[in-house]
RNA sequence: GGAGAAAUGGCAGAGUGGUCGAUUGCGGCAGUCUUGAAAACUGUUGAAGGUCACACUUCCGGGGGUUCGAAUCCCUCUUUCUCCGCCA
């Protein structure tokens, strides 16, 4: 959610920064400052109306420790009649406010200046490739035939189980999930990142404050019975640890890293790319995830991409880095960057990791502040990234690294694995 | 799941209808003293809205109610603790 304070200040920048996604804010914005007058008029009177109520209250406390009686009477009736009016004109304030809210939930963040225009995943910007794409025998197969083949991951059983989307791991495909979420983890904490375990499961409160909800509500389960969420991504809780925090200035910046599975119902996407394990609905993630100051999250975002690199480059994976374009971005980032490794019996790339700098997006509905010497709490800039999101990469490196004996495990991975060859 | 108790500022902990945004202690910050530090002493120290700045308003777990007036009374939800039951 964009701050108020700053939509009234900065009126012509928001409206100029929101163009970079092609977002025409003109209109939602009028809305918003015309119903924040009519907030703060409203406001103004009622609270005038409550001083004077708070007035006549002590007013007649008095009366009566005097005995006077009948003065405290008359002085009752006219707190009625401010009552009466206090009470219509705090219904009318709070309408106001939540109209205004629903105005405001509905501004996208604004982009970075460096983020490029555009509409479309074809406008993101390439800047930069790294490793060889494999050169694949002509009969090279994808990865989910090779996952039957030495029965790595059974699909149909999953759809058994639960239903489609919900893979089976088995063997040495099971033992290869494990070994990459400890390398993740342990490449993480070797960055700096603090490793936290949280739950899976979230209340409305934390959906609400990282964004999923009101408008994502299609793309989560829901268990029912308690009203919680499974989480689509650990950056739902981890961030949410932060709710409604001030922090101190000594305490950043906070780097925490998580592993948990992830839930997404992925309403609406079916036909193509979906095959596989190219897109499900349950998979495994290692999420970074930080809080810094708002001066060093353009800094901090270039380390978490760093990071991201450089295990991709352990894992001997060719990949790219998309800037995403304005039209591309998810509505809370200011700016993000894709990794996509390249997957070389489908000839694709496909993506595995998203980085994305939120500025106070985030942190001003989660009210994450900080306090700076003296000063007033201000908010705090949010972060966060897969590092990594496991099911591509699995598609990546089964693909690429097939040979006629065995699949290769990258030299990295095996003291995880245990084992160099899967056959 | 059953019975009972409780939820107050960074922490501990008073406050049972007006003088309470809230006694006090600890912690934090500033100062006095000191070569410096510690100790001691003095002052200061929650958040949101609003204002050029004040004023003013709201917030004592969440929501609702009673009252001229609520941290304090009532209803309700949530959470925590103790006891019992069940259990990885």
């Amino acid at each position: 959610m964009l701050q108020l304070t700053h939509i009234r200040e900065k009126t012509e920048e928001v409206i100029a920064r929101l163009a970079i996604r092609n977002f025409d804010a003109k209109p939602l914005i009028n809305q918003v400052l015309s119903l924040d007058n009519d907030r703060r008029k409203t406001q103004n009177e009622l609270d005038a109306l409550l001083n004077e109520a708070n007035i006549i209250a002590k007013q007649v406390g008095d009366l009566f420790k005097q005995g006077k009686k009948e003065d405290a009477e008359v002085l009752k009736n006219k707190s009625a009649i401010i009552k009466e009016s206090s009470t219509k004109l705090a219904e009318q304030l709070k309408s106001i406010e939540e109209e205004q809210q629903q105005a405001l939930v509905q501004l996208p963040n604004t982009p970075h200046l460096n983020v490029p225009k555009g509409k479309t995943p074809e406008e993101n910007e390439n800047i930069h490739q790294e490793g060889e794409l494999p050169k694949l025998a002509a009969n090279a197969k994808p990865h989910w035939e090779l996952t039957s083949q030495y029965d790595l991951i059974d699909f149909e059983l999953g759809v058994k189980l639960t239903g489609a989307g919900f893979p089976v791991y088995k063997k040495q495909g099971a033992r290869l999930q494990r070994a990459l979420i400890n390398f993740f983890l342990d490449k993480a904490i070797a960055a700096g990142y603090t490793e936290i375990q949280p739950p899976i499961l979230v209340n409305e409160a934390s959906a609400y404050a990282t964004g999923q909800l009101p408008d994502k509500e299609g793309q989560m389960y829901l268990a029912t019975v308690d009203n919680l969420y499974l989480i689509p991504t650990a950056e739902v809780p981890i961030t949410n640890m932060y709710r409604d925090v001030i922090l101190k200035k000594e305490q950043l910046p906070i780097k925490n890293c998580g592993y948990t599975p992830c839930f997404r119902r992925e309403a609406g996407s079916y036909g193509k790319d979906v095959r596989g394990l190219n897109r499900l609905h349950q998979f495994d993630k290692i999420e970074i995830v930080q809080v810094v100051h708002p001066d060093k999250s353009y800094e901090a975002i270039e380390e978490m991409r760093d990071h991201v690199a450089s295990v991709l480059r352990e894992l001997e994976l060719p990949f790219r880095i998309l800037k995403l374009c304005g039209g591309d971005m998810s509505f809370a980032s200011a700016l993000t960057y894709d990794f996509e490794t390249y997957s070389g019996a489908q000839q694709k790339w496909l993506e595995v990791s998203s980085v994305s700098n939120f500025e106070t997006f985030q942190s001003n509905r989660l009210k994450l502040r900080f306090k700076e010497d003296g000063g007033k709490p201000q908010l705090l800039h949010t972060l966060n990234g897969s590092a990594l999101a496991l099911p591509r990469i699995v598609a990546s490196l089964l693909e690429n690294n097939q040979t006629s004996e065995g699949i290769k495990i990258p030299k990295s991975l095996i003291p995880y694995t245990g084992f160099s060859i899967i056959n």
